[in-house]
DNA sequence: AACAATTACGCACCACGTAAGGATA
DNA sequence: TATCCTTACGTGGTGCGTAATTGTT
């Protein structure tokens, strides 16, 4: 038997209408129908009485409907007060976070956590991925958010979502008014990279590779240290580069850049929570890691 | 959410373990674990620490474990209340019955109803169905258990079971050894019937007319004035009669009679419950309506 | 290894909405 | 005819057990 059922139950009862408490609880009429029949069913007996124009309680279903009211009553109390316990929770958080997740994605993702446990200290650390899991390892921090899955015993990874890194294009560049390219065109065309020990570096040059493309094989080659850097190079025309999807949001909507589809080169990742295996330091950073795979 | 996995998780709570909680509600351990993931999840937020060798309620656990009984207890209280008051109903009802129905099938119905309603007085009136239906239709009876539907504007008219008419043989019968037989093979026995009126001789005749079968075809045409009468004059041999599967129960479990199915003459009837359709003279009646409908 | 819990998967059932079907004024 | 409730039916979602997997002592 359902608490819904209950519910139903009870808005028949009340307004003594199947239909008006169809609307009161967005259901159709046929559904309250069924549920309260269901409800019958279980007692082996009539619940309300079906004359046209009215129905009314029957003595067992007046019975019903004083406890059924005060299971709601509970039910709801102790969701408040479940709640409330969750709103009240304190405690801090060591968050660390490679580059692109910590710029782009954790922002959303701690305001999120933030609004959910406003007495939460959550602390951010943005550092490159092996340092992330250097401290992760110390039980510095007590959970990492990075742009790949990491192989360690003493650590759990859990993906998060998967994170598309895509070309971009200033929108003077020939292939502005283009649906795709494919790889082999990419040849000649001045390429913007992160430095090396990026996290998308490593992916990108490893897709490439993948493609039988090489450095040799671009024009200029340019080295950046930030992916703000990156984005503002292409823009003025320095060249094409490769980017997180999430990096370039703002710029896609303000239309100063474009992404150009590769059509057989699709460069993913996953985003991923690691955590030291063993117990968490603090509850909070439990609930952190719930929460965060819970953002998609 | 469901009351069931409030039970579940209070097992749960109770045992600290689901494995043990599990048998103890009669599920499967991963039944367990998915009914206490549902609840966390509507929560957004852990209810058990999962340490592993013991699991204990988390703060939030705690508050849900204390709602929870109480819903539980006001569960049971309700069923307990709504099942003591069914059983304290008091009230009259007139019911008549057909004869193979009064004789054969009510009994058990009126045995179950009355532990049901051990207060409920039931007047039985078995009569032919002409009858019965004169008086339902004067509100002399609260409803009718009848062989075939009755057409009738003033009464409700429900199915309650499907009827087969089987063809009794004596012991010593030629056909005693049998698979079956077919229609054809009928010609030339000698046939037992029920007085003209009864409502299984009516429906007997006109499935042996569809067989293309007539009573000159038979060889002695027997009447006898009850079904009792019937299955002992084919006890001794005196010839073949159809009866409702419902009167030979015990006549097949004694071995004195036995059933040849007919392969081409499947003699099928309904069963029915009729009443005025107008309200109930009393809830008594109403409640021995539904119950009826269910004993299948 | 052994035990406890979770995840995976296939099946069956159930709840829902839409549509059609009474019953009553 | 209009209103209100019930029945019928197709679909999507959910609960279940079995089996495989993970994690811990």
């Amino acid at each position: 038997m359902t608490i819904n059922q209950l519910e139903v139950f009870c808005a028949v009862a009340a307004r003594r209408s199947f239909s008006l408490a169809a609307k009161a609880v967005n259901l159709s009429q046929p559904a309250v129908s069924l549920q309260v029949q269901s409800l019958e069913e279980h007692y082996g007996t009539r619940l309300f009485d079906r004359s046209v124009n009215s129905i009314s309680l029957t003595p067992m279903g007046e019975i019903l409907y004083q406890h059924a009211r005060n299971i709601l009553s509970i039910w709801e109390q102790a969701d408040r007060e479940i709640r409330d316990h969750i709103g009240s929770m304190e405690g801090e958080v060591m968050v660390g976070a490679s580059t692109t997740v910590g710029q782009y994605v954790l922002p959303r993702v701690i305001g999120n956590f933030q609004r959910k446990f406003p007495l939460a200290v959550v602390r951010l650390q943005v550092k490159n991925t092996a340092e992330i899991i250097r401290l992760l390892t110390e039980n510095i921090l007590d959970l990492g958010l990075l742009e790949a899955s990491v192989d360690n015993k003493k650590l759990a990874c859990d993906a998060l979502t998967t994170d598309r890194i895509v070309l971009i294009i200033g929108t003077e560049h020939p292939w502005a008014g283009r649906e795709y390219v494919v790889a082999a065109e990419l040849r000649g065309e001045p390429l913007i990279l992160r430095e090396p020990g990026s996290g998308t570096r490593r992916v990108v040059e490893r897709a490439l590779r993948d493609a039988n493309l090489r450095m040799e094989d671009f024009g200029r080659v340019m080295e950046l240290g930030s992916t703000e850097a990156i984005k503002t190079a292409v823009e003025s025309g320095l060249g094409i580069a490769f980017v997180s999807q999430w990096a370039v949001r703002k710029e896609l909507q303000l239309g100063s850049l474009k992404v150009i589809p590769v059509r057989d080169l699709l460069i993913e990742r996953s985003f991923c929570v690691a955590y030291p295996r063993q117990k968490f330091k603090s509850r909070m950073a439990e609930e952190f890691v719930s929460f965060a795979k819970k953002q998609v």
